[in-house]
DNA sequence: TATACGTGGTC
DNA sequence: TGACCAAGTAT
């Protein structure tokens, strides 16, 4: 492909006057369309690297929507990444839970202490750099150096997977195709301005190159579209179809002591939730049985008996597998002992915990009502939307 | 290259 | 309701 020599002087020949009209015309809708968002700097003004990074991570495979009040949440606690760097990593998972990938909190946390060890605070500016960073791939890395430095690359998302497959009617199908979408990616990249290239690309698939439905009639690209004049837009980008995961079941208990306090654990640091506050459960296994639930409880000296079954099931869709819990509460006495790697939580702390939302779903389900008050975005999950299927026995 | 890794919204 | 999707990264 070309070089993306960024010469200050003239653009000659052909294909780089067809970018320069591309990125030229794109820039003029940004201009006048561009959305409003807390982390973005206006029109002129240089971004907050920080804020940048920190939004970067977290729209990672998140909505706008359910990131805003987390943001907020995040500047108020940690105004700099000094900051962030300096907090203890459960604060920081705490007040995540809810958004879901916690490896990122976690590699937020290591990220921001290694921008204060290796570069004295301050983001480093070339792509290689911010590569190198826990939690930074090539997409956040290409984002945070073209938004916040103006470093001419474009991030490739997948909203500019969908805008640039069917600019050039990519028949291909993704993943397979990335390469292909990164050499018109890197066609593209300009001079000039590429913070607000990058921005607009984003902004056009969010608002015009929708996945349903595109308002080709808004874009500025119509023209030169390709897959628009065949008239298939909405194909693109071809997808390889994804196998769907086994359904997991397994058995969460939740302990009561009398005056409310609840019982909880961490789980591990690494693999699914990891980190995060959990009641204890039976492992999440294809094969559980609910004949030995039981087996399975956290061993607080009372009788099994005392295990009661709340009807239904709590149910919950993770990206790879879906699962199915059965939940058993129990009330104990108040001077019960927290079994080795258990705690006893306060009922009052309960909404500060690192707890994820299928934990908040066995909670609710067994009628243990946390107290909102978080970053926000939880009512669903708190309000035990899906109120629970009938029970199911269990096949075997 | 393929798989693990959350959650909420939409149609 | 089930599928698909949203500013991906790590291994």
């Amino acid at each position: 492909m070309t070089v993306a020599a960024p010469t200050p002087a003239r653009k000659p020949s052909l294909p780089v006057a067809d970018a320069t009209g591309l990125t030229a015309g794109l820039l003029r809708w940004y201009d006048r369309h561009r959305r409003v968002l807390p982390w973005r700097a206006p029109a002129g003004v240089a971004a907050d690297p920080y804020a940048v990074w920190l939004s970067e991570i977290m729209l990672q495979q998140t909505t706008v929507k359910a990131v805003v009040p987390y943001f907020q949440t995040f500047t108020a606690a940690f105004p700099t990444v000094r900051d962030l760097a300096a907090a203890d990593r459960d604060a920081v998972l705490r007040l995540w839970a809810g958004l879901g990938y916690y490896a990122r909190a976690r590699n937020l946390h290591a990220c921001a202490q290694a921008v204060v060890e290796r570069h004295g605070g301050v983001f480093p500016r070339s792509v290689a750099e911010l590569r190198a960073l826990p939690g930074i791939g090539d997409y956040t890395a290409n984002a945070v150096a073209s938004i916040a430095f103006d470093v001419p690359v474009v991030p490739i998302d997948g909203n500019v997977e969908r805008v640039l497959t069917r600019l050039h009617a990519v028949e291909e199908a993704l993943p397979g195709a990335k390469p292909r979408v990164k050499m018109i990616a890197e066609g593209l990249e300009p001079s000039d301005r590429p913070g607000d290239f990058a921005q607009a690309l984003m902004d056009l698939g969010a608002t015009i190159c929708t996945p349903k439905s595109p308002a080709c009639v808004l874009c500025p690209w119509q023209e030169p579209c390709a897959a628009r004049r065949r008239g298939d837009q909405e194909t693109f980008p071809r997808k390889t179809p994804k196998k769907e995961g086994t359904l997991r079941r397994g058995a969460a208990f939740v302990a009561l002591r009398a005056d409310g306090a609840v019982l909880l654990r961490s789980r591990p640091d690494t693999g699914l939730l990891g980190g995060m506050t959990e009641v204890p459960t039976s492992d999440w296994r294809p094969e559980f049985s609910e004949r030995d639930a039981l087996d399975h409880a956290p061993s607080l000296g009372v009788a099994r008996s005392a295990w009661r079954r709340v009807p239904g099931v709590v149910t919950h869709v993770f990206t790879h597998f879906p699962l199915e819990l059965v939940v058993f509460v129990a009330t104990v006495p108040t001077d019960a002992d927290a079994p080795a790697d258990t705690r006893w939580a306060p009922r009052d702390s309960l909404a500060g915990e690192a707890l994820p939302n299928v934990m908040r779903k066995v909670l609710s389900h067994a009628g243990v009502d946390l107290k909102p008050e978080r970053p926000a975005s939880r009512r669903a999950a708190t309000t035990s939307p899906k109120p629970t299927k009938k029970a199911k026995r269990s096949p075997r």
